[in-house]
DNA sequence: CCTATATATGAATATATGTTCATATAATAA
DNA sequence: TTATTATATGAACATATATTCATATATAGG
């Protein structure tokens, strides 16, 4: 790899040290990946809903003003990356946050935000 | 809004007051952007790299093994939203982290998915 | 000026992704 | 059972996005 570098401002071995020290290729793709889920203006809105109160699906859908079907898919990839858990009452299924660390992410990328400006 | 919701387990007092709390929807977009740039693995990797050392765009493309072009085109996203800078030596470009909350925001979500295991 | 090198960029392509529509499933009530 | 309601899901469609290829730009050296 390190024979395709022709510019080669830093050494084989430094190379060698970050590659090294780099989390493997699955955990970066996972991270990549729970990124991702976050990337979606919809999703981020039914996330923040979930940060005030478990909702039901038709709440989540009035509140977000997204149609049920549009919520239920995106509830659906949230489920899949394990970022809100649900609870069934009758035909009711009630979501929630699965992890409280989400909170704490939202705010870390809002100060990001605040300081660019 | 509300009268779409046929479920409707809040109150519409409390739906207000959650919707009045949620930042403006430029935010709220603003954030997803800002989310999207980091779900992606070839950004993720250049990312990484820059949090070591600063970085030319021959050396970025061969650590992160992929193309110079595609390594270009990625990192004018990175710059255009602020998460790199460069600096200009003849022909060379040399690129780092314009923020060191970028680092935090890594730590938080690795935190995350170790708890899942 | 001409050549070589590092980087940037536009167009084309392939793939991924979000929404909608129609419909299926599950649970409850009559 | 039948009807109703809440939610889930598959297919189709439109859009977004990452990569590649070819080429442009910029800088340094001869």
């Amino acid at each position: 790899m390190t024979d395709l570098c022709k510019c080669k401002q830093i050494s084989d071995k430094e190379m060698q040290s970050i590659i090294q020290d780099m989390p493997d290729a699955g955990t970066m793709q996972n991270l990549a990946d729970f990124f991702k889920v976050f990337g979606d203006f919809s999703r981020l809105k039914l996330l923040y809903f979930l940060s005030r109160t478990e909702l039901c699906v038709a709440d989540l859908s009035a509140l977000a003003n997204m149609q049920q079907s549009a919520v239920s898919h995106q509830l659906k990839i949230l489920r899949l990356n394990r970022l809100v858990k649900t609870r069934k009452e009758g035909t009711v299924v009630y979501y929630s946050l699965d992890d409280m660390h989400i909170k704490n992410l939202f705010d870390l990328a809002l100060e990001h935000l605040e300081e660019q400006k």
